[in-house]
DNA sequence: ATTCATAATTATTGATGCAGAAATATTCGA
DNA sequence: TCGAATATTTCTGCATCAATAATTATGAAT
């Protein structure tokens, strides 16, 4: 089997990639120092893609250059949380109230059917988790605004950088599924008031859960 | 006398700054192929810095890096401006409202002696605009939330890659003057509903005066 | 013995030359 | 004129070297 390649993402592309799922993975602790000539050498690629990887990471908060001391893993603290928590909530909140005034009859629909199949994931938590992802950023989508787009999809990075996932915790899968299940019935609705509501419920309540 | 570069920040640091003016300035076209070799060459310093500043800025959003093809000034047309309005309306509409509640007085004093020294400068449009954009910056300062700082930095600068300047046009000056006093006010009476109405209505005129 | 200054070490950052790959432009033939 | 083959341009990545700044180690003086 051909390896093909075909170069879909340039190299430093690939290896930010990487290192997210390294961090992640909390393989590379939070606070801890990147030792990017011992990376590149175990990637077996040279430093230029790899410092390029590094800035790329540092745009996005996961990682925090220091000048001559090179890249560490950005620390999450408590208050670091409750501020991007509340940032999430606050731009996909208007992304929902978007959604419920301006969305197709098809793009709803194309909503429930994503939201049947996150129901069908409740005892699979990598899955559930996976379609969780997908939903929130399918509202995004339909709200089609792409520098919000971005911006979310940094924050949930930083999100995820903390130890403590929310939807780790007992029960918890079964109230968010619930918490999906009301913000659905809003857009339905096409309340964006009410749509707006919901989603900032649903990330006080995956706040609280996190904490 | 001394240069005494002392190093501030990274080289690619200062040239990103350099080339976010000359993409200001409109020296760099939106949607022109940024020559990474002549930059370079221009600038006196080797591909490496260049290379990663470019990197930084497709970060920022100010650049779009296209593969094997490099880098292009980003190309916003009147459906991001609206959109990057609209997400700065957000963000600064709900600082405000988090300094409404939040803030010491010796900080609402502060934003009050900018205010003056804003009121000040409204026949220097250069400093007036400087003064506008600190204003800004002080109330997300109070605010406290990095994250939301740096976006809201970053779509500022997207925001500039408009040739439509709303401070350039006529009246706008004083237009905005009146706005920062109505939402100052709401700020010293700390109602944060208020606040961030009159944020939103501060951006809706500058989008309307830029359209 | 502690503190301060100086020297040595280490690591980041930047410079440079080179090779390979991919996209665009050009040329040549039918 | 159209299309295919070729040439050129440019990005991308690699390897190595030099310079700079920070840390650590060393030593002298009070």
């Amino acid at each position: 089997m051909a390896a093909l390649t075909l170069t879909p993402r340039a190299l430093y592309e690939e290896v930010a990639e990487l290192l997210r799922q390294r961090i992640f993975s909390r393989e590379l602790e939070p606070g801890s120092w990147i030792d990017e000539m011992r990376l590149a050498e175990e990637y077996g690629i040279s430093r230029t893609p790899m410092r390029e990887a590094l800035k790329v990471l540092a745009a996005e908060g996961l990682v925090t250059m220091k000048v001559r001391r090179g890249a560490y893993v950005t620390e999450v603290n408590d208050k670091d949380q409750r501020d991007v928590y509340h940032l999430l909530a606050l731009l996909e909140a208007d992304a929902a109230s978007v959604v419920a005034l301006r969305a197709t009859d098809a793009q709803l629909a194309e909503l429930q059917a994503l939201h049947a199949e996150l129901a069908s994931a409740v005892d699979q938590t990598d899955r559930f988790f996976a379609i969780n992802e997908q939903f929130h950023m399918l509202v995004l989508a339909i709200a089609d605004n792409r520098w919000r787009d971005q911006m979310v999809a940094d924050l949930r990075k930083v999100m995820k950088l903390n130890r403590h996932n929310s939807l780790l915790k007992t029960g918890r899968i079964a109230e968010s599924l619930q918490e999906h299940q009301a913000m659905l019935q809003a857009l339905v609705q096409r309340d964006p008031v009410l749509s707006a509501q919901r989603v900032r419920e649903h990330f006080a309540n995956g706040l609280q859960a996190a904490g």
